[in-house]
DNA sequence: TTCTTAATTGCAAATCGTTTGCATTTACAA
DNA sequence: TTGTAAATGCAAACGATTTGCAATTAAGAA
């Protein structure tokens, strides 16, 4: 947490109440979140979505959180963590949305060959898988 | 493409001039596409965005139609091919959209062992590469 | 062919998630 | 303490998608 706002310090940006909160709501929450759950978890209420918006935006550029994009539309976000840069994936459950994060990742080798075959720069991918979990097989 | 519109008249359903348009629209671009690029494509525009949405919405629940979330928000919607299930990846340019179809797959039994791990079931997966795109490269 | 009816369409208005303009407030370095 | 750039709240703007409704149309029945 605090080497967070040290780094937005460090970026010249002002550790404000609303800010500070929302980061607390993300590292207190590690799942991706959807805007409007931020806003809901947020103490007083007190903010409003487009200052939650901008903090996200602001922070993604800054590779402090990560955009994640389900089933529906909506666009999730989740705290980068220590040191690592973030890149896994989720378990989501199709019936509760139960999320389980995924150690396993695409090979890099395949990635490699794909890149190359199609003759693509920085390729990165993004992975999500679909299930029913234990609770909701009944 | 004769065999969807049986599929279609065996649902009673109406084969329409925009409902056919689409199909044709959709039979002749195998990429993915917006509600937009559909629109755009199809004859002499006469046919209401809300008439895309709602023939997607119809396919896709026949299993005739895909739909597809890529780095943007916007859904895009591809038919499935004669006889699969449909099921593969894209390769898309972070810069113009650009997509490729990708052969390569998540490994099944890298994809069983997260299930089994996780105690989930009917597991699936959707996995996407970005990247840059030889001409967007300059 | 004509009739009947449910399916489909166009249009406009509504909704949802997200972004933006602007005037006001605030963090923080000098 | 003060000056200034950064950040906020609010409301309006936005783009993608959905929906209500009255008018149209495909396709089987008569």
């Amino acid at each position: 947490m605090s080497d967070l706002t040290g780094r937005l310090r460090r970026e010249s940006r002002k550790i404000t109440g609303p800010r500070a909160a929302i980061l607390e709501i993300l590292h207190a929450h590690p799942h991706p979140l959807t805007s409007r759950e931020i806003l809901a978890a947020l103490p007083k209420d007190h903010c409003d979505l487009a200052t939650v918006y901008r903090s996200m935006h602001l922070l993604e550029t800054m590779g402090m959180v990560k955009r994640y994009h389900f089933h529906d539309g909506a666009a999730r976000f989740e705290l980068v963590g220590e040191g690592d840069d973030g890149h896994h994936h989720h378990l989501v459950c199709v019936n509760c949305s139960g999320v389980v994060e995924i150690a396993e990742c695409f090979p890099d080798e395949i990635q490699k060959r794909i890149a190359q075959k199609n003759g693509y720069k920085n390729v990165t991918h993004k992975l999500e898988f679909f299930g029913t979990c234990p609770d909701c097989q009944r």
